[in-house]
RNA sequence: GAGCCCGUAGCUCAGUGGACAGAGUACUUGGUUCCGGACCAAGAGGUCACGGGUUCAAAUCCCGUCGGGCUCGCCA
């Protein structure tokens, strides 16, 4: 609803400025402050002042009278306030809203395929926190794009050729189980992360038997099995397979220089050259990488990459390198997020430091399983069993962690906190989904929804605004989307729960004297349902019936 | 040292040219015979790091300073 609405504000406003003379290359078309009752606004007037020679609120005033609304079907008035122009919304946008249904938020199909990449990282251990932002920043980026009409693809691109492999293969070779400590969990990542950390160990001459000599021979060794993995590289992996023919067109530019027996790139906008094929004739893996975005240019539309920001130059360099292949490079676009940093230092697979993401998931299923057993007294409605404890522990305890996460600006450093993220009130997940789990008691009561409910009958002002709210998901959807910002989805199902409990607080539905507004609040609760359970599901956050 | 990112209430964060800078948390006070109190209401809390500049209008854009992070490898 709220993007027909936009459009058709464009349109009219455009319009207006025509029919007086004014230039329509800036609508300034704007979100109100609270509090003001339209849903869009212009402060195209304060621009226009100098050219019309009258103050902006003449000038807003003039445009509002120029605005035609004979051929409009949602915005329902227009009306002056001071410097701007406000737009507010008629019933067409309100009944719009009270029929949202199971596709709340979900856009016109753009024809578009997206592959998006996250995760991708080496298989020497497990994930801790301050990794933990790619996985959920990217299922929520791919969730998004896949609401906003785009044909999604997920990869997760494990890279099992590079040096860190060959320096974990050799450890496992040379270090014996018995000397290790026991894995802190019987998975194989666990397992594999011990041979990994002492061998960087090793290397780093902090065992008794590293001798300068000894680090030396592992070097070679590592080296030899890193040949051996170029060999095999070609052949398991097709997609990059293409490295060869990619190492011949970059020979060919004259960016291309030979030095220190390496090929590299001097790359206009970087100091340093990038090196491209080492001297030893394998490849690197931006080389790898080049390849692999010039399969997904040919087989995709779009190309979306989730990076922390230590990869941040190396993906500048790549785009560039790129570009200089002849790609179109607009097509591919890079969502970079800091790292989590912990209030005593940093977190760091190989040193061991830091802290799990399953230790982290398993500590918040506890807490969230302690809040629902001291909960249950309190209920008035259905018992639970331990199944459906047990459900509501996963679902709100890994939903406050991915919400945590996925709710701030990835570009911001967090120093994570366990209190802070495992806070079950207020701006957290299960705030949200207790609005879920409050509209499906309700439904639950309430039986069949109406088709005859309208919202004649809905003139509250909680009931407005929540109907506000639910017309605007798409056009948050089209934001986040377009921005590739998923937590403005989060930003708004803080405000939407809020609005919700608005609703919830004044005006009662089950119990609803008459008839018609009962009908039609039933109706408003199970588009609030659709709209909520959506967004949750962008994020990636489970929305439970019951908690 | 150079490049990039960040700095908003005690704390955690929204807001990134336009209507009085907003939430939560913590603190103070109040609310449930009534659809689920993991809730709600009220109060208090700000040199938007600092200093210049552009603009009718700057937390938002530009320059500089300070503080923090990341990067600068024939690693990924």
């Amino acid at each position: 609803m709220f993007i027909a609405f936009r459009e058709e504000v464009e349109s009219v406003l455009a319009d207006a400025l025509r029919s007086c003379g004014y230039p329509t290359d800036d609508l300034g078309i704007e979100r109100p402050p609270e509090g003001v009752d339209a849903v869009l606004a212009s402060s195209v007037a304060y621009r226009l002042a100098g050219e019309a020679g009258a103050p902006p609120p003449q000038v807003a005033g003039k445009l509002a009278d120029a605005v035609d609304l004979s051929d409009a079907t949602y915005v329902g008035g227009v009306t002056q306030q001071g410097a701007y122009v406000n737009f507010t919304p008629g019933d067409a946008y309100f009944e719009g809203a009270l029929d949202t249904g199971p596709d709340a938020g979900r856009l016109d199909p753009t024809g578009d395929s997206v592959v998006v990449e996250h995760t991708s990282a080496n298989p020497t251990g497990p994930v801790h926190v301050g990794r933990a932002r790619n996985p959920i920043i990217g299922d929520a980026v791919a969730n998004l794009l896949a609401y906003a009409g785009n044909d999604v693809e997920r990869h997760y691109y494990v890279n099992d050729a590079g040096r860190q492999m060959a320096l974990f293969t050799w450890a496992y070779e040379q270090f014996d189980e018995s000397d290790l400590p026991e894995p802190e969990r019987d998975r194989a990542e666990y397992d594999f992360v011990r041979y990994y950390r002492r061998g960087n160990e090793f290397l780093d001459g902090e065992t008794e038997a590293a001798t300068p000599e000894a680090v030396e021979a592992a070097e070679a060794e590592i080296d030899a099995i890193l040949q051996g993995l170029e060999a095999g590289d070609e052949a398991t992996h097709e997609r990059v397979s293409d490295t060869d023919d990619v190492v011949a067109r970059l020979q060919e530019r004259s960016e291309a220089v030979y030095e220190a027996d390496a090929w590299q790139l001097d790359l206009p906008s970087f100091e340093k050259n990038l090196v491209f094929l080492r001297s030893d004739g394998t490849s690197l893996y931006t080389t790898r990488d080049l390849a692999h975005h010039e399969w997904k240019f040919d087989s995709y539309d779009r190309a979306v990459t989730v990076l922390g920001e230590d990869h941040k130059l190396q993906a500048g360099q790549l785009r560039e390198a790129l570009d200089l292949l002849g790609n179109d490079t607009d097509q591919l676009r890079t969502v970079i997020y800091s790292y989590v940093n912990l209030p005593e230092g940093k977190m760091s697979t190989r040193a061991g430091t830091g802290i799990d993401l399953d230790d982290l998931l398993d500590e918040a299923i506890d807490r969230a399983r302690e809040e629902v057993e001291t909960r249950l007294d309190d209920r008035t409605r259905d018992e639970l069993d331990g199944d459906d404890i047990e459900r509501i522990a996963k679902q709100v305890g890994i939903g406050a962690v991915r919400y945590d996460i996925v709710a701030k600006q990835p570009t911001k450093a967090i120093t994570f906190e366990w209190e802070r993220a495992l806070d079950f009130e207020a701006q957290s997940a299960p705030y949200v989904q207790y609005v879920h789990a409050r509209c499906c008691g309700i439904l639950d009561e309430a039986g069949e929804v109406s088709e005859e409910a309208t919202v004649a009958a809905l003139t509250e002002p909680e009931e407005r605004d929540l109907l506000r709210s639910i017309a605007r998901f798409p056009g948050v959807i089209d934001e986040a989307a377009t921005e590739l910002e998923p937590h403005r989805v989060a930003t708004f199902t803080r405000e939407f729960a809020e609005t919700f409990n608005a609703f919830y607080r004044e005006c009662p539905v089950l119990s609803a004297e008459d008839p018609e507004v009962r009908e039609a609040r039933i109706a408003l609760v199970a588009a609030a349902r659709h709209t909520v359970a959506n967004a949750l599901d962008v994020l990636g956050v489970a929305a439970p019936e019951s908690m």
